[in-house]
RNA sequence: GCUGCCAUCGUCUAGCGGUUUAGGACAUCGCCCUCUCAAGGCGAAGAUCACGGGUUCAAAUCCCGUUGGCAGCGCCA
């Protein structure tokens, strides 16, 4: 078999978002397993929409997630296929080249038609209930009729010639044979007014010159499969291998949109989400393995894609289970690796200033103890804070609860003081030592340890809920633990 | 409207004619662990395999139809 070459090809009008990924990472991972070649290629041919800051934010978007490729922007080395920009290609001549091939030999002829009078067929044929489709009325012009519509100083497209009749079956590797009726098939433009190729020209040209060998992408162009495929037959060029992927839809199962929630990668960055978690989710939609494995390491990915397991039906997208992933992502790693990870998210979100007080190695303590509680990055902000803030932010619920509550306060008062002495003075911060000095102070109460350990906590860090008393002692060090307390004492009980 | 695609727990999915009282994962609930919150362990609940017909000794699995959902129908990509 020839050497796979598969290409991912976003359009610059906007950031990549979630559909765009998953065909990107799908493309990526067939490359990767077939041990092919993955390319980027920039189809920049929308001039009204297209953009270099867009192109800029994909580019750095396909880094972040690591899905880096053999040839595109910035790589290519290999001249036989490049240059990977469309609009670059367009100024070679490369399209209008294969166009004119076409008209020549009577596949595609000059439309005068304007947009209007297209429109206008389009809509009449809404309403006889028929296909709506260009009708093909400059097909036949005869010379006399063109000379004269170009004293008009129209300016004519290009259109590709559909045949009228028979089918033509397109052999997905996903779902099988699709038979398509030629005659519903319209008259597309191929090159526009403005001398750019559209989309499904532009697209066969390329993937045929840079001999692309599967085309994997989004179940939403199969309909442009059999036009594509016209055009290959007409221009006699061998045909890549098609498989479409089911898409993804938002929560009520319509397409996926920006009333879902996040669409853009870098609102999952931002929001402190792991590439490797963001890859491994979108794996799991649209692709299974036989033991319905989930977490799946980027290589594992890479050693087990199969095309043949991808599904035909479409999934919705699940922020929770995403979520879940993420938290499993980092609880999978040693704190100085996810430490590494914060440092980057927090210059990312240029959010540096909060954290520049910060002791390095008392975060990454910080960090071990809370691990398992961290789901985004951005959670390891309010999960360790209070380590660093001098002053105890004391949450008003642990306050009420555990402090002040009529039942409680006199052994919440009790407990404080007679630990800020004892502690002080009798105990080291081991973790025998600080449940022996719990159990006596509990006995000689007579009240439960938890009695003991609750006031503390809230004493040291504003909050009910954090690591163990031992560990967050050991953390903070003995002259900070008793300080606390003893601020505490001064604000809720003199 | 036309054309195409799809249909297994709320969600992602396993399942390729008998091994299925339909398996796993997220979410939900309960128990255990425990100084709290998590994490972890154990368990529960949750799917008349969209519906209706066939084919077959046997169907979630094959065929046909119906319904529903989605997508495409641009001088956008």
């Amino acid at each position: 078999m020839t050497n796979v070459r598969v290409r991912f090809a976003p359009s610059p009008t906007g950031d990549l978002h979630i559909g765009g990924v998953r065909t990107a990472l799908f493309n990526w991972l067939f490359a990767k397993n077939k041990n092919g070649k993955f390319i980027l290629r920039i189809e920049d041919t929308d001039e009204a929409r297209s953009t270099r800051t867009y192109v800029k934010v994909i580019l750095d978007a396909m880094k972040w997630l690591k899905l880096d490729w053999d040839e595109g922007p910035g790589n290519d080395g290999n001249l036989k296929y490049s240059p990977y920009y469309q609009m670059e290609r367009k100024e070679k001549g490369i399209y209008q080249k294969y166009a004119d091939e076409l008209i020549a030999k009577k596949f595609a002829y000059y439309c005068y038609c304007t947009p209007e009078e297209v429109d206008t067929m389009r809509k009449k044929a809404h309403v006889n209930r028929i296909p709506p489709k260009y009708d093909g009325r400059c097909r036949y012009l005869t010379l006399e009729q063109i000379e004269q519509k170009k004293k008009e100083g129209k300016i004519p497209v290009i259109r590709f010639k559909m045949p009228n009749t028979g089918t033509i079956i397109l052999n997905d590797i996903i779902r099988g044979d699709v038979k398509f009726d030629n005659f519903l098939l319209d008259d597309f433009v191929i090159i526009k007014a403005n001398g750019i190729p559209t989309y499904n020209f532009a697209c066969v040209v390329d993937d045929y010159l840079m001999e692309i060998t599967h085309v994997l992408r989004g179940d939403d162009h199969i309909s442009n499969a059999p036009k594509q495929m016209h055009i290959y037959n007409a221009l006699n060029w061998k045909m890549p291998e098609f498989a479409h992927l089911a898409m993804i839809l938002g929560s009520d199962g319509s397409r996926l949109s920006k009333r879902h929630g996040h669409m853009s990668v870098l609102e999952y960055r931002k929001e402190g989400y792991l590439q490797e978690a963001l890859i491994n989710y979108l794996a799991l939609l649209g692709w299974s393995t036989e033991n319905s494995q989930q977490v799946f390491t980027i290589e594992e990915m890479k050693r087990k894609f199969a095309i043949e397991r991808c599904g035909t039906s479409p999934s919705i997208f699940d922020p929770m289970k995403l979520l879940w992933l993420n938290g499993e992502k980092i609880r999978s790693k040693d704190p100085e690796e996810i430490y590494e990870l914060f440092v980057d998210w927090i210059n990312y979100t240029g959010n540096v200033k909060l954290i520049e007080n910060w002791d390095t190695e008392l975060l990454k303590k910080a960090i071990f103890l809370e691990r398992d509680k961290i789901r985004l990055l951005k959670d390891i902000l309010s999960l360790v804070d209070f380590f660093f803030n001098k002053d105890v932010d004391y949450k008003e619920e642990a306050v009420q609860t555990v402090l002040t509550a009529e039942k409680l306060k006199d052994i919440a008062k009790i407990v404080l003081t007679e630990s800020s002495i004892r502690l002080s003075k009798h105990y080291d911060f081991s973790a025998i030592s600080l449940e022996k000095y719990a159990r006596d102070l509990a006995v000689e109460k007579n009240i439960k340890t938890s009695q003991v350990f609750h006031p503390i906590r809230v004493a040291i860090s504003g909050r009910k809920q954090g690591p163990s008393l031992f560990h967050m002692m050991e953390v903070m060090g003995k002259k900070e633990v008793i300080r606390r307390i003893n601020i505490t004492i001064d604000k809720f009980f003199i």
